[in-house]
RNA sequence: GGGGACGUAGCUCAGUUGGAUAGAGCAUCUGCCUUCUAAGCAGAGGGUCGCAGGUUCGAGUCCUGCCGUCCCUACCA
């Protein structure tokens, strides 16, 4: 509601700005730092009076004489040195208020939000979580904000990484097809895998020459896609996908489609691509330097001032492609601009009620949805890689699609990194370099982080133990169900509640925590409105009619202050949302998911519901506490965070 | 060397296009459970916003320099 008529109301100044003083300008109608001084504050007559050569106060009384009387305003005060503030007509906003929560307008075009993208070798860890986490609540903010979104998750079943666990199974282990196929279908093979990518990268550390000949026999099998190894990589990578897939599904998260690149190569998208920019001479070939024979991008493409010998190589000089040529290609097609498509066939390792669709190299029988063809993509991506990213989108400039490399979102965020405790409880040991630092990264290739599932697994056991205590007599299949939810809360939060551009030094002790600015704190105070309205349903049979309290009623019961503010409160859910979408941090909602409990917790202590004496006084109050539970659901789904059935 | 990010309370972090007296959680200390569950509430202490200049009515926020930390700078991804 508050977003309603704070874009409402900023429009309607800034046009009589415009027909009034003949001036285009930006209308900044903001939050006033103290809640005394309104609800809405207009700094606009400053850099008017710049503009027009007069006093700010005597704008400020101009403007307040001209706009006269506004739609959802009680009154506009004149303060400090030209601040106009406005208060709000507070019977008027409360009955807006039972409104609130619709579904947003739908917007034009079709966002794509890629994320996740794990190296199908190993189990998921802590870093793939943040960039899961983060991801699924931006399509879920974006969804929210009434936009299309498709989400893709795409898997390198063809790189290095899948190659070595092959490697080290074949000529480490031994290994023959059948008995990586029995172990794939076995339970935790990512787990296996982790442990066995760790070993293969020490013994490549320890013998060179294995690294080149095993990588290089393994690799070459399976981009020809022929063979043993070439079956073994799919084997391989198809279980440990489904092992991915059933560890985001315990987040609640999940996709619509899974492009593969073994189809990127197969279905030659790379090879349309290389036409295309060899055509468009977003590419040549380096016939000179240590770069000699490679198709390169120059770096004046994607970077200021670059050296003349500054340059990405795109096709190495043995012909082989790199990432980001093939990087190229996929972004092509995610705009609907490479003229081809994948064939697609559900996912057979999907999770149950969740049908996801993957790429296939062969025409399907059946209808599969159309894929690609965004409007807008955003790629999440650690920051490590925004060189990368650039050269991506600057790739697409360089063919010409000018608007779709500014539509080209590299959505990035920091590392998790394992704090010096984290590593102390995980028994890890530190070099002397690492020890020095005040973090360490996580490794796939030492083995060293924290596994996604194992942290969930802690988790859920800690608050199984809390509810378990608060709820001995409830039945065990239920306690568990409700310590789970409680953990997704805490692993979401953690996840979320720091800026994108903040390296998380993961501690295990605050990612546990269930007090204060956490998960569960919000998931508390849901779970306690709810409690009130069933309470009160318990003992009456029914809740009171809320459309019986009319404007008057409810203007009269939110003069006072207190209730006034957390009305507000409960009000900004699409403020919070809209700013998070603006400005690309899902903080942001997580922040105000957090003030919103804040306000509830207060509000349960301040005013005991149930028991206030005074008809239409509870009967408002029961208002209050549902709007809240509303809200806060509301908030709570934005944020992929479950309400729990009791805490 | 070049590019980028960051430096705010003891610790971990917010701080919306520059706006009114710089916030939260944790930790410490003090109160509050016969009331709709205390995973909670109320209160206290704790700050030269890295340092130095500059821009202006106004700077934690913008500019310059310096100090410090981290990331990137592959014919790996």
């Amino acid at each position: 509601m508050f977003h309603q008529i704070q874009s409402s109301l900023q429009r309607l100044v800034a046009d009589h700005i415009q027909a009034r003083y003949g001036v285009e300008i930006n209308v900044a109608l903001e939050e006033p730092a103290d809640s005394r001084f309104g609800e809405l504050a207009l700094t606009v007559a400053f850099p008017l009076a710049k503009l027009l050569r007069k006093a700010p106060r005597a704008i400020a009384q101009e403007l307040v004489t001209d706009l006269g009387a506004l739609p959802g305003a009680a009154a506009l005060e004149i303060a400090g040195g030209g601040y106009i503030n406005i208060r709000l007509d507070r019977g008027a906003y409360g009955v807006s208020l039972q409104g609130e929560g619709g579904p947003a307008a739908s917007q034009p075009g079709k966002i794509i939000v890629e994320h996740t993208n794990i190296n199908p070798n190993k189990a998921a860890h802590i870093g793939h979580l943040r960039n899961a986490v983060l991801g699924d609540t931006f399509v879920r903010m974006l969804r929210a904000s009434g936009n299309r979104v498709e989400v893709q998750n795409y898997i390198d079943n063809t790189g290095v990484q899948v190659a070595d666990v092959v490697a080290g199974f074949h000529f480490l282990e031994s290994k023959n097809l059948d008995e990586v196929a029995a172990l794939a279908s076995g339970d935790k093979f990512d787990y296996l895998c982790w442990d066995l990518y760790a070993r293969v990268s020490q013994h490549f550390k320890d013998s060179p020459a294995d690294e080149k000949t095993w990588r290089h026999e393994t690799l070459h099998a399976i981009e020809e896609g022929r063979g043993d190894l070439a079956r073994m990589g799919h084997i391989v990578a198809d279980a440990i996908v489904g092992c991915h897939l059933r560890t985001m599904a315990r987040l609640g998260i999940h996709y619509d489609v899974l492009p593969r690149e073994s189809e990127i190569l197969h279905l030659k998208f790379w090879a349309q691509a290389f036409e295309l920019l060899k055509q468009r001479e977003a590419i040549y070939l380096e016939t000179e330097g240590t770069k000699k024979g490679c198709w390169v991008m120059a770096g004046s493409h994607y970077q200021e001032d670059a050296a003349e010998d500054d340059s990405k190589v795109i096709v190495r000089s043995n012909g082989i492609v790199t990432y980001v040529g093939k990087d190229i290609a996929y972004q092509l097609w995610k705009f609907g601009l490479l003229g081809r498509d994948f064939y697609y066939r559900p996912w057979p390792g999907a999770v149950e009620g969740h049908p996801v669709w993957a790429s296939a190299a062969d025409p399907q029988p059946g209808d599969a949805p159309g894929f690609g063809g965004g409007t807008t993509v955003y790629n999440v991506i650690d920051s490590r890689q925004s060189y990368l990213q650039d050269v991506v989108a600057a790739g697409l400039r360089a063919l010409g699609y000018t608007n779709q490399a500014d539509h080209s979102i590299h959505f990035s965020y920091e590392m998790v990194a394992l704090s010096p405790r984290a590593c102390a409880e995980l028994g890890i040991e530190l070099s002397d370099e690492d020890k020095g630092k005040g973090h360490v990264q996580v490794s796939g290739r030492k083995g060293l982080g924290v596994k996604a599932d194992d942290l969930i697994d802690k988790l859920i056991a800690s608050a199984m133990r809390e509810v378990s205590d608060r709820h001995a007599g409830a039945p065990e299949v239920e306690r568990r169900e409700v310590a789970s939810q409680i953990a997704i809360g805490a692993l979401r939060y953690f996840m979320l509640k720091y800026t994108r551009n903040t390296v998380i030094a993961f501690d295990m002790q605050e990612a546990l925590s269930f007090e204060g600015d956490t998960g569960p704190y919000v998931q508390y105070a849901a779970v306690r409105a709810r409690r009130i309205l069933r309470e009160y349903e318990g003992r009456t049979g029914s809740l009171p009619d809320f459309g019986g309290l009319g404007a008057e009623a409810i203007g009269r019961h939110l003069a006072d202050e207190n209730l006034w503010q957390l009305a507000l409160a409960v009000s900004k859910v699409d403020t919070a949302v809209a700013r998070a979408v603006a400005s690309g941090e899902p903080a942001h909602v997580a922040k105000y998911a957090f003030q919103l409990a804040q306000g509830f917790s207060r509000f349960y202590h301040d005013y005991p519901v149930i028991h206030e004496p005074d008809l239409e006084k509870r009967t408002f109050l029961l208002w209050m506490t549902d709007c809240f539970r509303r809200q806060l659901e509301r908030v709570l789904d934005v944020l992929g965070i479950p309400v729990p059935a009791y805490m």
